[in-house]
DNA sequence: CATTAACGATAGTAATACTATTATAATTGC
DNA sequence: GCAATTATAATAGTATTACTATCGTTAATG
């Protein structure tokens, strides 16, 4: 499953130059997920990344405008990556019931596997997108960029696990309302878990995250008719 | 209920001067929040504050070390405001289930009313809690201000909230997480019906968010006993 | 082999996020 | 009522950030 060697396609508004097409480009996105893993968004500078990788930062802003656009551009890899693993572990499950059970245990359940292959370490940027993503939508410039399309990666996510729900319960009001909630709730809980921990119940059970956020979203529907 | 007059005690690790204690110091709060509403966090800053109120910056930094913690005390302010709010509501109402379905209805609901006695636009902060004060606590620096106590304003009304949870139902494993997950919840669902609206479903209906959040919360736990 | 594109090296600018100093004005303590 | 303290204004200055511009060299392509 892992090793398809997908092409993950990203909306060229997030790019000058596209950092697939060179070794510089693909440098930048691997150090950067490891800088801004190891030091915070807000630390993180072109010209930290350009002594990381031992070019200056002029050659950085090449590729990104600046290090949200950079930002949005790993977000939306993310989401991409996420969907392919999704369609992928949905594909040929008939039962609507199974299929969103198994989308929501991708969506919760923490990414331990790198698969060493592509130069983007899923694990690390999981990290990121938990506890920086947010910034990338969380500013002024929110709605011009989403006419550029911006976030339609993570839009498309949250549509492919609405319409399993639709399927479920055609006349469910809130399907998006549901799987977006999901999905920031879970990213929240996994940070409060580890510095907030009064705003979560933290246990010993690995997934707990998962089981609340299973129950939450099949509380809402029908029990699967056998 | 508005007018009580109930001061608003804020832990001090969160300014270096009260800015409560002086004129000078309450300007500094009054407009940083129309100035943070308006512009943005990022964009705003001690200098343009001071060419707002017409003090320079270097006095701006008496009362706060930086636009951080600026944050962190509007933040704080704003959590011990809603905890008053909800104390009120709940005083004296017998029913745990109902006890809990109005402390929902305050942490899901825009606040509409401005009390206009306090220096403090309630309505203008609620809208910066609701967008940037995510920011406050995705930080690096989030462990250390955590010890020093500068969420327990957040805290306490989580903890206040999911005690009801658990005296509904003592048994329930999460009523932290479910709580949480119902104030970032609303939160960005409010956001995204403004920005992202495939990230949630618009409806004419007014309190949508209210009604799916506390049917959200009440799908958990067990039916009133009548 | 010539042309183009990509990159490195270097320099420079405006804005940000502060810190420091000193003078003046307002408060308070006696 | 005056001295002492404290608060604020005015001004200056620094390191860092977030870029932009220029130019020479190297690498890829046709």
């Amino acid at each position: 499953m892992k090793n398809l060697h997908i092409q993950i396609d990203i909306n060229s508004a997030l790019y000058s130059k596209n950092p697939n097409s060179s070794e510089l480009g693909r440098k930048i996105i691997n150090k950067s997920i490891e800088l801004i893993y190891e030091i915070g968004f807000e630390a993180f500078t072109f010209k930290k990344l350009g002594a990381l990788i031992q070019s200056p930062e002029s050659s950085i802003y090449r590729y990104f405008d600046n290090k949200h656009t950079l930002l949005l551009y790993l977000t939306s890899w993310y989401w991409t990556w996420v969907e392919y693993q999704m369609v992928f572990v949905t594909t040929n499950v008939v039962s609507a019931h199974e299929r969103l059970k198994k989308s929501i245990e991708i969506l919760t359940k923490p990414v331990v596997e790198d698969n060493e292959i592509s130069y983007v370490n899923e694990v690390l940027l999981s990290e990121i997108i938990f506890s920086e993503s947010i910034k990338g939508y969380h500013t002024k410039s929110v709605d011009e960029e989403n006419k550029k399309g911006c976030f339609k990666a993570y839009k498309r996510v949250v549509r492919r696990v609405s319409e399993i729900v639709s399927e479920i319960d055609e006349d469910f009001k809130y399907p998006h309302m549901l799987i977006s909630t999901v999905i920031e709730g879970a990213h929240h809980q996994k940070y409060f878990t580890e510095h907030l921990p009064a705003l979560t119940d933290v246990s010993n059970e690995e997934d707990s995250i998962t089981q609340f956020y299973t129950k939450l979203v099949f509380n809402f529907l029908p029990r699967e008719k056998t």
